[in-house]
DNA sequence: ATGGGATGCGCAAGGTGATTGCATGGCCGC
DNA sequence: GCGGCCATGCAATCACCTTGCGCATCCCAT
């Protein structure tokens, strides 16, 4: 584990906000040439702290306006494998993130659809055929805040 | 709501992986010249589909180890506004999403932490005395998987 | 004190990708 | 058939990435 100064956290909350920003203009904001900058964030990276860049897709953008959080326990009594199950449920083109989880759930699911009548037929059709799907509760997204989180 | 071809599809599926495709490797993928995929991918942010660009930052690697998904249900007696509650969920550092929902909860927040023992204070000192909190269930992350999606 | 190594910086140069102007070809409605 | 629209390719320019090099600083052992 690498040790980061305030400059490091700066770049990783700052490129966290948005990833387009170019190494010469982080550099400029904090005193340092774009080079500088460059190697650090190289080195952020090689240190696995920068994991990748991603795009964000804005599904209302596209029409899927719902989008609904499952808690999923799976009935004991099935005997049905975890990698049944998981295989089963990472085929469903609605699901967006597959969750494994200890505590009340097993699995929680982020699932996406067009409207809510979109979604009661992904959940008849999909989310309860599954192999060895028990109890089901379900939260629907209203407003979603993220927060950077701790940098160290 | 503009239409998407399979080549605008395909763009979107590949960016959501990887953010740092250049529009040139794009084009060459899908048999279109540079600029040609630089302005596909122009109209799709113009659209509010492609919606900003961010750097994932592995929090394992930075010491937080615990990641807990925690459902939150307001005390319907305590007569505490959304918005006070908000308020003081996003200070907290700890707490990387929130998230308002319908359903059996009121929230749900995504919470890093550097160990269980780590969790336990955050839970304690900040989580239990968020003003108007009630009931509180939490699931532990073992395994995360992220699916593409449906993209229309 | 002092010399050596490690670390992090700035400067400069070369390569790659982003961005724009312009011309061409297909397609649809008149 | 004909004009307008849309998406494309080509070419040129600009910004940024990437690397090599030399210098300053700090730490540590001599």
């Amino acid at each position: 584990m690498i040790d980061l100064d305030d400059i490091d956290r700066a770049f990783l909350r700052e490129l966290a906000r948005d990833g387009t920003l170019s190494a010469g203009e982080l550099g400029r904001r904090h005193g340092l040439s774009q080079p500088a900058a460059w190697r650090r964030i190289k080195r952020l990276e090689e240190a696995g702290i920068l994991a990748g860049q991603r795009v964000e897709v804005d599904r209302t953008a596209l029409g899927f306006g719902v989008t609904v959080f499952l808690g999923i326990k799976l009935a004991t009594k099935g005997r049905v494998s975890l990698e049944d199950f998981e295989r089963a449920v990472t085929a469903i083109p609605e699901v967006q993130v597959v969750q494994h989880v200890l505590g009340l759930f097993d699995y929680r699911l982020r699932v996406v659809a067009r409207d809510i009548a979109d979604f009661e037929r992904v959940l008849r059709r999909r989310i309860m055929t599954l192999p060895g799907v028990g109890q089901v509760e379900a939260n629907v997204l209203l407003t979603e805040e993220a927060r950077p989180g701790p940098l160290g």
